[in-house]
Order: C-alpha cells, then structure tokens, then sequence
DNA sequence: GCCAACGTTGGC
DNA sequence: GCCAACGTTGGC
C-alpha cells in the first residue's frame, strides 16, 4: 500500500468533478517524474488530491481502482493514466499554507518540488493530513 | 501580474 | 554534452 498526491487545477478538474464523475481516468501528465509515479501506482493506493491555484489546499482522498494504462488524450506511448475513484473529502481542506507550518509535514515532496503534479507521500505525511483535516477513514 | 523553479529545445 | 533561451507551473 502506498501513497500519492495528485495536483489538480481546480478549474480544470476538480475534487467536486471527481465525485461527479464516480471514477476518472488521471489523464494528461506531461512530466517523466510525475508519469513513473503514476506508473508506480497500484489499485488500492491512497491518493491525496491537491487543488492547485486560488485554493492551494488538500482537499480530499482517492483510491487508485486500476493500474496505469497508455493515456488515451494521447497516441504518444510515453504516458499513461490510471484510475481513480473518490473515497472521502476531507472534513477541512488542509491549505499549503498550514502545511508549512506543520513539523511534521517539512519533508513533504509538495514543499520541495512544488511544480511536481504527481508525487509519492509518507504513510506519516498521510495521516498527519488526516488528522490536520478532521477526517477518518 | 510577477517571479522562482524547473523542464525542454536547439545551437554549437 | 553544455548551456542559453524560452515556456510552463504554481505560489504569492
């Protein structure tokens, strides 16, 4: 079991889209970086979806319900795209702002690399984000 | 709107 | 293979 964090833009694609959506296919990652941990993902993954923009905010968490598969936004074989479902939003959306803040939360790749849109997350991080967000799974 | 950080492109 | 120029992301 391992853990992600996906960046969206919000007015691209947002959480409330997600659960619209019932599931959706992580389409469009353009970044080799980001497409390996795309790659890495395995069904059953926890996810932490990240609007990016105005919000700048965790704002809920997804499971991976299927590996990666060829992104089909593209005929480019080098990306690919797995699935997603919504499992919960999160009780209070966690800002970037109050991540910095949080000791336990310095080592994020979300402060370091912060145009990386798909990122691997500490089983710590995860439940420091949880918890700073009021929510249980 | 600005700018830092970073990735990509292309000339050499 | 290096690096300058340029484009993009994303925070502020």
């Amino acid at each position: 079991m391992n853990y992600w964090l996906c960046k969206s833009d919000p007015e691209e694609y947002s959480w409330l889209d997600l659960v619209r959506d019932r599931k959706t296919l992580w389409t469009g990652v353009r970044n080799y970086l980001a497409r390996n941990h795309l790659q890495a993902m395995s069904p059953g993954d926890l996810v932490l979806i990240y609007h990016s923009g105005n919000q700048s905010a965790v704002v809920g968490v997804a499971r991976v319900s299927a590996a990666a598969r060829q992104d089909p936004t593209t005929d480019d074989t080098r990306w690919v795209a797995p699935e997603l479902v919504p499992l919960i939003p999160l009780n209070r959306p966690v800002p970037l702002s109050e991540i910095k803040k949080t000791k336990n939360l310095q080592k994020m790749v979300l402060l370091r690399l912060s145009r990386l849109s798909v990122q691997p997350v500490t089983k710590a991080e995860f439940y420091q984000i949880l918890k700073l967000a009021q929510t249980k799974l």
